[in-house]
RNA sequence: GGCCCGUUCGUCUAGCGGUUUGGACACCGCCCUCUCAAGGCGGAGAUCACGGGUUCGAAUCCCGUACGGGCUACCA
């Protein structure tokens, strides 16, 4: 059991990193990590008309983004390379050739429309029907002969039914069976001499030592095909683990329509990545009855196979928006304020050039928005009102709260008070605002209300003596003594 | 059609023969409070898909049914 373990993330560059892949992926090199093997990233990138090298850009940029380092594969290199799946030609050829002389393949000169007729025909009668191993019984050395002479075939697994009904021991599943029979000798390599991918995804397993197959359910039905591969390379048979897949709220697998797929839209939507791995991780595997807050090194310590849940669980926004929450209050206020800075920078309301000078200030803001924004995009709104010289207030706040009785003196009062301040401190600020109601008699928060409105531009903001702190006093006045009823026209 | 896999609060899950089925998100209420949040406390929410067995005892084991999903390609 102390087996030197070895694990893959293959996706393919068709598209970018997506939630069901990222999970995948986030398994494999937990798997790895616990267990001290190796994590290798593959790209099967066979499908050249859709795959695009700014795919792979993508996905290597969001793996890393994650934190996913992979041991081996794609601009780390490693001794079982190369890891795209269009320069492993040689291996395909390598592994046909053993085939070719062990006696596991052979070649089917079956033409594609002969095989759809026969298809059809056992269609109708709805039957089972797979290849019925017309050319099996070709002579070896005609068959061979013809091959070589130039006459059109593909090579077919010779599925080996004396060895039986295949078995797995899924290490999340336990035991799966599948009758041989429900197998024919399907295509291993296509005319065009191109490997499929049954073939190429054993032989690149096989040939890279990978002990442990860690991926979605549905490549389950897959395996007893690929297994019929390793036998007929006479390969040792990894260790399989499916897991059940990721849904959408309809039960359906996910796609665009559920929303945003793909792990880069989420670092875009400002979403933390150790909030991404914490939720991603949770979504079909738990560590305890309770534990769900966890970083990255209480995943790799506790990740067991035996405890990811076999049956598919659906995407839950909500759950991800709340976590995310936790770990930007997490990061603190120093963590936040440097955090920050790109979204600012990003919203134009910071100069890259001055963040540096801004930082105590940024320090000071943070306290007043970490526990009032889900994801990091949500900042630069709630705090534009700080950064501009001049604010347009929100009409409905200007008719719900400006428009109160009160409203207006508490205006003129609040402005009389603030320039008198000697220290602009949210302290004094707080004493000085909390006053006006010993001054005018209005409710304080009535009068707290009306100088939001006229300090933030809205009904909804961050703690108001902090940011009248943080405002200054010039900005500040000047907003309260516009926004006043005399001052309306 | 055939072969596989799955089914516990709306959602993610815990449970692996004996617990009042535990926790989290969302929801509701109260507290805190300068708005909004965050936080604290509490609540509601699951005939464990259904039907048969096995057993003194089943969410847990077995069989069947229903529903959902996957595979059944010279796609991956």
């Amino acid at each position: 059991m102390t087996e030197h373990v070895r694990v893959r993330f293959a996706p393919s560059p068709t598209g970018n990193l997506h939630i069901g892949g990222a999970r995948t992926a986030i398994y494999n090199w937990a798997f790895a990590r616990h267990h001290g093997g190796e994590f290798i990233l593959r790209i099967d990138d066979t499908d050249k008309e859709r795959s695009t090298d700014e795919n792979t850009t993508q996905i290597l940029r969001a793996m890393r983004w994650l934190g996913l380092d992979w041991d081996e594969g794609p601009e780390v290199g490693g001794d079982a390379g190369p890891y795209y799946q269009t320069q492993r030609g040689k291996f395909y050829a390598e592994a046909l050739e053993t085939l070719k002389a062990n006696g596991h393949a052979y070649p089917c000169f079956c033409t594609p429309e002969a095989i759809e007729a026969k298809r059809e025909a056992a269609r109708s009668e709805s039957n089972f029907w797979g290849y019925d191993r017309t050319c099996r019984s070709i002579p070896r050395d005609e068959a061979l002969a013809r091959a070589k002479a130039g006459e059109p075939h593909v090579w077919r697994v010779k599925v080996q039914d004396e060895l039986g009904d295949i078995t797995i021991n899924d290490a999340i599943r336990g035991e799966v069976s599948w009758p041989v029979n429900v197998m024919d000798d399907f295509i291993l390599v296509r005319t065009d001499g191109s490997p499929t991918y049954m073939f190429a995804t054993v032989v690149d397993d096989w040939k890279m030592g990978i002990t442990h197959i860690i991926r979605g359910d549905d490549h389950l039905s897959n395996t007893p095909r690929q297994i019929a591969v390793y036998q007929a390379l006479e390969a040792e048979i990894p260790t399989f683990a499916h897991m059940g897949l990721i849904f959408g709220a309809d039960g359906k697998r996910l796609s665009k329509r559920h929303g945003a797929t793909s792990v880069e839209s989420y670092a875009e939507e400002g979403y933390l990545s150790e909030a991404l791995l914490n939720y991603l991780s949770l979504l079909g595997w738990s560590i305890d009855e309770t534990t769900t807050l966890f970083d990255r090194e209480r995943l790799i310590a506790e990740f067991d196979l035996a405890r990811v849940s076999n049956n598919p669980s659906v995407w839950d926004p909500e759950k991800l928006e709340w976590m995310n929450g936790v770990y930007i209050r997490e990061l603190g206020d120093e963590g936040l304020a440097q955090r920050m800075v790109p979204w600012l920078i990003e919203a134009g309301l910071l100069d890259a050039e001055r963040a540096a000078d801004r930082h105590e200030w940024l320090l000071e803001l943070a306290p007043l928005i970490s526990e009032r924004v889900k994801t990091m995009s949500e900042i630069a709104p709630m705090v534009t009102f700080l950064f501009a010289d001049e604010i347009v207030i929100d009409e409905a706040s200007r008719e719900k709260v400006l428009a109160k009785e009160g409203a207006g003196r508490s205006l003129d009062v609040a402005a009389q008070l603030l320039e008198a301040l000697d220290e602009f401190s949210a302290e004094a600020i707080e004493a000085a605002l909390r006053s006006i109601h010993e001054i005018t008699g209005v409710k304080a928060k009535i009068a707290f209300q009306a100088v939001r409105v006229a300090v933030t531009g809205t009904a909804v903001s961050p703690p108001l003596f902090e940011s009248i702190a943080l405002l200054g006093r010039e900005r500040t006045l000047a907003r309260i003594i516009a926004a006043r009823p005399s001052s309306a026209l």
